[in-house]
DNA sequence: GATTAATGCAACTGTTTGGTTGCTCTTCTA
DNA sequence: TAGAAGAGCAACCAAACAGTTGCATTAATC
């Protein structure tokens, strides 16, 4: 079992995580993700209000977030309310998890290895 | 306390995880990712095996992963091995963390005050 | 019914980014 | 010591991206 073989079987789950990280890896976006995740559903004026951006750059970022499965969104009227997804959230913590399993084992290999 | 100054407060921690998610999200890096998780350092050459990009691209990707703290970088002769560098890592897990207790602990106050 | 608040849509702009090519430098090794 | 292998550096390019402005649309409210 090479090292090789072994990244490219575990990378079809990471891979799927790609637009996740991708979508958290913006200030703006993930200072959203934190007023969201304090429970209640924002509107876009809401979440604009406070910032120094375009409401037009926020609901872009929303977009973006939206499509990585991130966030959600609610038709309320004339508003348009915005949560928290945190199904994505926690496959993305779990994608992590895989990396650092593997390499806590390859760590251990080596010890377990030395000692020998 | 109002779900503004919550993240408010909350967001200098999440702040410094942005450059890590960003690395993250980009498929070549994150497979770069996945091939040194398996425990041992791998030259440039060796992480350009296989792909269908330039070496040149790979160590722009490198240099991306070590910005963000992800990768560190030991020079061997006239190589260079590359090795995961698990802290950030895992700092970037417990901000997802951070994020998922909270978005767990409105939800429960949520139920609570229904329930009342 | 007119006004205002909340949003949607489209075009445009500057910057970042993923990738390349060409050349040079260093270090093994036959 | 010549050649080959591994890598560094710099310029360049096209596409993606963050953000804007201007205008249209929808829904509350007076």
């Amino acid at each position: 079992m090479s090292p090789r073989t072994n990244a490219g079987g575990k990378f079809p789950l990471l891979r799927k995580a790609v637009p996740v990280f991708a979508a958290l890896g913006d200030e703006t976006r993930l200072r959203l993700i934190a007023l969201l995740c304090a429970g209640s559903a924002l509107s876009i004026a809401q979440l604009t209000a406070g910032t120094d951006i375009t409401r037009q750059a926020v609901t872009k970022h929303l977009q973006v977030l939206s499509d990585a499965g991130l966030v959600r969104d609610i038709r309320q009227g004339r508003e348009r309310l915005w949560e928290l997804q945190a199904s994505r959230l926690d496959e993305a913590r779990r994608s992590l998890d895989v990396i650092t399993e593997q390499w806590d084992q390859a760590l251990l290999r080596l010890k377990t290895t030395l000692e020998s």
